[in-house]
DNA sequence: GGCCCTATTATTAGTGT
DNA sequence: TACACTAATAATAGGGC
């Protein structure tokens, strides 16, 4: 029952316990690693039963970061960054989009100024502004004229930069172009499980 | 009320399954279904109780793609890159080309979640190109060709938005314009958890 | 997808090394 | 400090509907 004070302490076994953040540092982090473990089981075997692929990554309070990954972490990751991104390959042609691009940005100039009455002054490379509000965060969906112009320039200066690199590349024809990727700099740690999937752990 | 009279049949409870690829393909699903709303009840409570940021991405074997994020799929995708990867702190952060580049991946990934969220009638998209880097973490001095040209791509996409929504405001005269709903698109599978973190289905 | 019924598993807490 | 083992039980998930 309640009491069983001093004599002896027989293991209570598994308890329920509320799901709130655990304020004991020590207990939270047993409860970490093996309910992260846990988790990652789950995930290969989730993969195996049904050829799932699944990416996991897990930051931990103290800024850890652990992943998991069927086929691989970064394979996942790219395909979700891809795959959500609607590209539509049917209807994608350059010119056309960017003549209309530049035509909508002058059409919103001329309003702003038409309402405003006078040109904000946003230089062409706009960085960000704002300490507190990063108006990129928004989607355009929620972009007032404003936002949205200043979006275009950016976008404009960006596109006539991937333009010149293109064309400049086109010219020059292969040779000097290197894609090697980053090289690791950072001792990673990676455990196999027994199952699908890799553990990372860094 | 359960007539719980002679004829019960005796469900015989859970029953130990092996690992392995479920072949039955309607089998397969009932269980990916279970399995993964486990798992992202798992990485949910793991959240609450450990103060972990995690991301789930979980493509089913059909290529629907399941995603849990706290405190959002793509700000833990983003931590993840950032940090595990060696954006040389040199000279890149100020490096305008540069700062672009970052901004466009987060207005990508803006854009991605309205996008997912708004265009649900099509389904069918993959890009097939994986290599082992991430095309958007380099700048675009470093860019192949064929990188330029995804981006080149994903910015079309961008800026076939920003145009739609231009075009929108323009028309409505930028006089009342609040977004609201514009989204044509039917019910949203968005479900909510009962705790933490976003759980999306696309 | 949801509910029911259970058997199986995951995980908690305690102890020992 | 961190892991390995155990007991005890909360919670998951398989099979049917």
């Amino acid at each position: 029952m309640a009491s069983m004070s001093k004599t002896k302490k027989p293991s209570q076994g598994r308890r329920k316990i509320e799901i709130k953040k655990i304020e004991v540092k020590n207990h939270q982090q047993v409860t970490f690693s093996k309910r992260r473990v846990g988790l990652f089981n789950k995930a290969s075997e989730l993969c195996v039963l049904c050829g799932a692929e699944i990416a996991i990554i897990c930051f931990s309070q103290a800024g850890k970061v652990f992943s998991f990954g069927h086929p691989s972490t970064d394979s996942v990751i790219e395909r979700y960054i891809n795959g959500g991104l609607y590209l539509d390959p049917v209807n994608n042609d350059n010119n056309p989009l960017f003549i209309q691009f530049k035509q909508k940005f002058r059409e919103l100039e001329a309003l702003k100024q038409a309402e405003i009455g006078k040109a904000k002054g946003s230089s062409g490379q706009q960085v960000n502004d704002c300490d507190n509000h990063f108006w990129w965060d928004e989607s355009i969906e929620d972009m007032g004229l404003q936002d949205l112009e200043q979006f275009m320039v950016s976008l404009e200066g960006l596109v006539k930069n991937v333009d010149l690199k293109a064309e400049e590349m086109i010219l020059e024809n292969s040779s000097s172009l290197q894609l090697s990727g980053v090289g690791p700099s950072g001792g990673q740690d990676c455990f196999p499980c027994g199952s699908v999937g890799e553990f990372h752990l860094c």
